[in-house]
DNA sequence: CGGAAAACTGAAAATCTTTCGCATCTTAAA
DNA sequence: TTTAAGATGCGAAAGATTTTCAGTTTTCCG
């Protein structure tokens, strides 16, 4: 199970740290703030701090076991690294994000790096906007 | 002058408005954080709060007269909004911002927002990286 | 030009999210 | 087990931004 992915990232085993994976990892939503997960915690009454919480997905991200991404509206969201990079289309009105990659805009996206001497490290695009379902009828 | 577009927008012509709104034009950078601009005042010897600096981005924003990006790292930078849209380029290191637009990426996010049947907002492309003047040498 | 209502302002206090300090408790390994 | 290194929880602190409030300034109109 998981506890070789925290073991592997060279960290100990511990109750917070198996907890939080765990969450990240069976909760319906991909995309979890860490009050999110704070939150999953208490209730299943574990008795996990906030700045643990902070710490432990601070630590995942370091280790590349989840991306942090900072999106509109104070809190950043955390979520498991599924291996390949992607983009995001956000719901403004209710938050729904969908995931997607498209291979055209990340070659042009190099392709204008290149043209002004930078050295690509990360990149996010986000696009916001009303998803079908909070669409109202014109 | 700019007294017009403060007008316009619905708002009092009042001295923190006037003196902002000339340091976002005559400032010789596009990109400026509230604290900058606070910073700009200051220097001007005007004796105006960071809380009303902060106040008079948002209604400029608001009445679309600015733009507020959040970029990784704490603070939002605002930019005079002239007119067309356009995304950024950052170097995580010196913090020199590159603007760009590229007709391809734009229309490819409108397709993929409409394939998820998402009406398109606003969206937000950063690419993070290392500019030229910062890179050393391998 | 005067006067008042409405809008605006600075300073300090309040929020909100995230991090830190530190005494205490766990884990891993001998 | 024993123990040192590493983690945790709590409350306090930090940094960015917003709100509150009482005093000012603008605008509007007679």
């Amino acid at each position: 199970m998981s506890n070789q992915q925290i073991k592997q990232a060279g960290l100990k085993v511990t109750v917070p740290r198996v907890k939080i994976l765990s969450i990240l990892e069976h909760s319906g939503k991909r995309h979890l703030s860490a009050e999110d997960v704070y939150r999953e915690l208490l209730s299943h009454d574990e008795d996990i701090g906030l700045a643990t919480v902070y710490r432990v997905l601070t630590q995942f991200e370091s280790a590349g076991l989840v991306c942090r991404r900072h999106f509109e509206g104070g809190q950043s969201v955390f979520e498991l690294d599924g291996g390949g990079h992607h983009d995001h289309l956000v719901c403004i009105q209710c938050g729904k994000i969908v995931e997607f990659v498209d291979a055209m805009i990340e070659e042009r996206q190099r392709a204008i790096a290149a043209e002004h001497g930078f050295r690509i490290k990360e990149h996010s695009l986000v696009v916001y906007g009303i998803c079908s379902g909070c669409q109202t009828p014109d």
